[in-house]
DNA sequence: AAAGAAATTTAGACAAGACTAAAATAATTT
DNA sequence: AAATTATTTTAGTCTTGTCTAAATTTCTTT
């Protein structure tokens, strides 16, 4: 068995990896709101187990047994929030902070229990993809909101669950993964995205639009 | 926040408590699997922080706070079995395994939703009383089939959970918390427990029929 | 290319919670 | 009542994972 804090770690290393390419020590001490040098420490140890690479001064790289089992967690993790959307109605701007914790204990007999009630789902509430069982990923092809051209019909790919106001926010005005949308115009000096959405017209943050990645819907 | 070792001790604390009396260092060494003198230790913490008392050489004992605690984590653990016996259809002699994890990370919210779920029930899948959110329990009156005479009409009350074996034996013979069934004879020399049930005879070990708990059936 | 700034690592300390071995106290037997 | 046995506590150690402060290394700037 692994702690928690290997766990986190392993988890945290993959969501930078994947977000960022290089994985440093000051990238994880915020993503994991520990000090460098408790990174460099959980590091050392980690390299020891095999579950990571690391070169001194240089960053670190999952091992293929590391990114199997940081895969492992984020399916339990996006499989726990569905869960909890679908089955007991937690509201979609809540259901990260729950699985941040039980994701730690979801035995594999109830992981395939809630995988089967959910029907073998493959995104979670927030449209991000669920890792399968032998640790494979199906990623979507997809863009920022903040990087399209005005006068496009989009549909909304993806949400980042990090930060529960702008869920609620988005929630507030409609917007989910597969809510489709026009981008009616970008303001300029990092101004808001204005898009229309069920008739309306709403405006969204440069910064928001990071964080919300979407597709060219066909016509 | 308390930690999840702080909470163990709690609860057996409480559950020794309630099933023999006094609790001892030894008791709760054996109880939680660790050594006499790291008991110790943990009941001077726990001491410190006024949720129980402690006199030297004699033992330990819930302070009101203390309880509180205790029976919210039983609380927990119970609402968690039944719901994931009836959600997601988990076998009675497994729930006891998973809610001991579950029962440390479930928030206030998601409590209150299981228990809307389940319909505010009051006794878990081995019969068990839930606490109720106010620290308060209503224990049922019963004998252990151990000590019933022959010819009585029992209905079951409550199974410790302590023995999946055990579980599995009594649902395989379908005697669950609410079946009755006849008391039929008990054999001499500790010998095992004869009873009638849906027009069967079943043997039970005198020591299991210690761990089930009835009531005399009326009429 | 050298100086200063930023990032990383080392060194050493600390808290939680477990352990073993030994000492102290309580209980039981003779 | 003394001796033996059992239980509990004390003393000291270990592991995990954190921290701060100081030393290194790398990056950036000039």
């Amino acid at each position: 068995m692994l702690s928690q804090s290997i766990e986190d770690y392993l988890k945290a290393i993959y969501e930078v990896e994947t977000s960022e390419g290089k994985v440093s020590t000051s990238a994880l001490s915020e993503k994991l709101c520990v000090s460098p040098a408790s990174v460099t420490n959980m590091v050392k140890k980690l390299s020891e187990r095999k579950l990571i690479t690391h070169k001194r001064y240089q960053g670190v790289k999952l091992t293929p047994a590391g990114r199997k089992i940081a895969l492992e967690i984020i399916r339990h993790h996006r499989l726990v929030e569905l869960y909890l959307k679908e089955a007991l109605g937690v509201p979609w701007d809540k259901v990260h902070q729950e699985a941040e914790k039980w994701e730690h204990v979801l035995s594999e007999d109830l992981e395939d229990r809630i995988d089967k009630f959910l029907g073998y789902p493959v995104t979670d509430p927030h449209g991000s993809p669920i890792p399968r069982r032998d640790g494979t990923m199906i990623v979507r092809q997809c863009d920022a909101l903040a990087d399209m051209e005005p006068d496009t019909l989009v549909k909304v790919v993806e949400v980042s669950d990090h930060d529960p106001e702008l869920l609620r926010y988005l929630g507030g005005i409609g917007l989910y993964p597969e809510t489709e949308m026009t981008v009616i115009s970008q303001q300029p000096f990092q101004g808001p995205i204005i898009v229309e959405l069920t008739g309306k017209e709403y405006s969204i943050g440069r910064n928001a639009a990071k964080y919300i990645m979407v597709e060219k819907a066909r016509n």
